[in-house]
DNA sequence: ACAGCGCCCTTGACAGTGTCAAGCCCCAGA
DNA sequence: TCTGGGGCTTGACACTGTCAAGGGCGCTGT
């Protein structure tokens, strides 16, 4: 397999996270790990922060697709809310490393990588379709306000999902919400789970349940 | 001015975040900044992570009485809901250097630092406390289940409350919601007031007005 | 056949970091 | 006057990301 030093770096750098934490991440051990020099990742790479870029663009692209799949498979507008929002602690709690650096501007500042921003954006345009289509169903002739977005009542809805999964997410890894589910991974994903129905109930009482 | 070294490293540390974000946190550069040796600091603390254990309670003890604050102006649940919401986003977008240590489990483990702990857990009793007055006041009988804390309603409801102003706090600090209200700080701070009244007619549909 | 080139990677150095180990200065108390 | 110790400094260490240079090796053109 060619080109293989570049895909060990990315796994490497993955694995050192869920193995230590974010704070554990030290390129010269990923290269140590990949068996290789502590300058050979920069031969694919300028620096640190477009590693772990790379790492971000692939997953938001993760998410993206974990997203879309999951909501192809259901049919009622309450369904594909529940199941975006399902998708979203899935994804944090599964592929952790990946969400962390995802939410970190210190670590990887998007402006500076264009191409990984596009892959957020793509996400986020995935979540403004779903909500659209969720409520645009429910809700057949509501208009579309674009002039100023923050009072566009589909972003407002889009933002509060996004907040409340978020929220969760980043509690449970921070283990802010162990002591009432004990911490173990599994008993995070139930306890996720089980409040992402309850939210669901709170965000779109009124959606169509099938 | 005794003693004053010691306060003068916890307040040059926040204000080395809020200048160029926890990135940029040096125990050396706080030292410099405070006219010391780069040792000095560690005169009063055994480590580093204990500095900023320091700082993280002092952060939960503003947001304690912050939201204390807020809620004792109100009466009603529904405001008292809301108050508590605005005081955390408030609390976050103002002080966010706080906020950022107080959330980040690889700068500060506070299974380390009990005292710590101890004020982390007396911001969530509070908490508790204005949740359950809040909605006892609403349904009076309710009962208060304690043997499986993941089925009791009020932590389910602080859950729901917690996550939803925590994401919106962290995603507008991370810079994900900027296109939709522009960056400034002031835009930001009304973006979320604006959001916290929109989430708090979700999570409390029923709750009484005044 | 062979010189030259470019890709892939290594080696070495540098400034920066947090932390360990001493040591220095000065003042209160005996 | 001597002693002890609180408050701080100095120096060293291992570690980090990054800059600069160089080495080996396969392919290409002549």
């Amino acid at each position: 397999m060619t080109d293989d030093l570049k895909t060990s770096i990315l796994q490497a750098s993955v694995q050192l996270i869920e193995d230590g934490g974010v704070g554990a991440l030290s390129m010269r051990e990923v290269a140590r790990r990949a068996g290789v020099s502590h300058q050979a990742p920069y031969h694919y790479f300028p620096d640190r922060e477009s590693i772990l870029s790379e790492i971000v663009r692939e997953g938001f692209t993760l998410l993206h697709d974990m997203t879309a799949e999951k909501v192809a498979r259901v049919e009622s507008p309450a369904a594909m809310i529940e199941a975006m929002g399902l998708a979203y602690v899935e994804f944090a709690l599964r592929h952790s490393a990946y969400f962390q650096l995802m939410f970190r501007s210190e670590l990887v500042n998007l402006n500076r990588h264009p191409e990984t921003k596009a892959a957020a954006d793509r996400t986020f345009e995935l979540v403004i379709d779903i909500v659209t289509r969720a409520y645009g169903a429910a809700e057949p002739g509501a208009p579309r306000a674009s002039a100023e977005d923050g009072e566009d009542p589909v972003i407002r809805r889009v933002i509060a999902c996004w907040s409340m999964v978020h929220g969760l997410s980043h509690l449970l890894l921070e283990g802010k919400l162990d002591r009432h589910h004990g911490g173990s991974p599994e008993a995070r994903l139930d306890a996720a789970r089980a409040l992402v129905s309850v939210y669901v109930e709170m965000i779109a009482p009124g959606l169509p349940q099938r």
